[in-house]
DNA sequence: AACAATTTAGGACAATTGTCCTATTTCCGT
DNA sequence: ACGGAAATAGGACAATTGTCCTAAATTGTT
């Protein structure tokens, strides 16, 4: 098989291992197990095991940039651009339910963990940011359009811890809906909109 | 030392080195190195590991309560209940911004461990939950005081997250003031206020 | 002071960890 | 078909893990 293709499967099952089960608990022998490949051979294609957490970041990151340009050259507003956004709660609701977001649990575990990737994984968040912040600017909330969008971020960050904890699927969607209701206000609203859930 | 003593120094150094750097990656040797004890006396007081955890947790449950009751004796309006709250990241945010919400954080990693000790790590969320809850009922808002307390624990889980993974100091800030502002329309509107930051 | 119960220290134990080495197999250009 | 490079398998290695046992020390009561 070419080298490539294995170095692929090690970092798309690490990437999920790394979700599930967090990365310090994820041990080199469960990785093999899922990719069926011999413990020996990691180290032909990764020299340690943060290497191979650098390349899941990378892999990451890739991701996601696609799937923002792919939202962004569907051609819609930047409003339903930002509505995309908010929908992965529902979208990815069975895996935000059981394993959290990908993206706060790694940074969260490597700031514990003290390691030194814990920038690099944050970079991923960092992407969603500059993102949403670009939409909040067409919208012409330019003054304001960071912090918007860091606001969106926040929210969607606690739904799914909550939605971890509790594994209460219609407060997902009930804060979902609050979301857009929020969001909806922040466009039409001249003034700055008044923050809250509203009812449903 | 009396037995009593050294299981509640095991309990308390557990309890910080499962907040600084999770439950799992805490080893024995970790606590025994705090608390200054060899690690076979550890077997004297619990038999597991996951004795020492459910420990814990029953210990961060009956400082909560205290906590809790502590705000509520105060005297003070639910209003000034809620806003006891939300300020507690600011009162706790170095420790915040450097390893998130010690309730958020260990119930994400027992789910990710699929630990059957995660339902009770859960029930300090609940402890929050319900005093919320109590507060909003008091404030007349008696049909959706449970979706309100969940709202006021996902926006600060949220803001915990990002806090730990950005380390914004300005932005924590910020969206403690926009929960006040919320939690003030909330109070005064009796329509049902619309979601969302406001400026500062 | 002597005794019994409580508490502690030190280490054994098998299992697992990340890392690393070497022999073998597979692949591809010639 | 052959030779060299790429890729893999299998295992060694010291360190660490949670668990558990036993002897020694400490404590409190008589």
């Amino acid at each position: 098989m070419s080298g490539k293709a294995t170095r692929d499967q090690i970092v798309e099952a690490a990437d999920l291992l790394f979700y599930h089960q967090g990365f310090d608990h994820t041990s080199f022998a469960d990785i093999a197990g899922t990719v069926k490949i011999s413990r020996g051979n990691f180290y032909y294609h990764f020299k340690t095991k943060d290497q191979i957490l650098d390349a899941v970041i990378d892999a990451r990151l890739t991701k996601t940039e696609t799937m923002l340009d792919t939202w962004q050259a569907a051609g819609d507003t930047p409003a339903d651009h930002i509505r995309s956004f908010i929908d992965i709660l529902i979208v990815n609701k069975a895996d935000i339910m059981r394993f959290g977001c990908p993206v706060g649990t790694m940074t969260t575990e490597l700031s514990k963990l003290g390691h030194p990737s814990q920038p690099g994984a944050c970079r991923v968040f960092t992407l969603f940011r500059l993102w949403l912040r670009r939409q909040f600017d067409a919208l012409g909330r330019v003054e304001d359009a960071d912090a918007l969008a860091m606001h969106v971020l926040a929210r969607s960050q606690g739904v799914a811890t909550l939605s971890t904890a509790f594994g209460d699927e219609d407060f997902v969607r009930r804060e979902v809906q609050a979301m857009h209701d929020w969001l909806a206000s922040v466009i039409e609203g001249t003034d700055r909109p008044a923050p809250g859930p509203t009812q449903h």
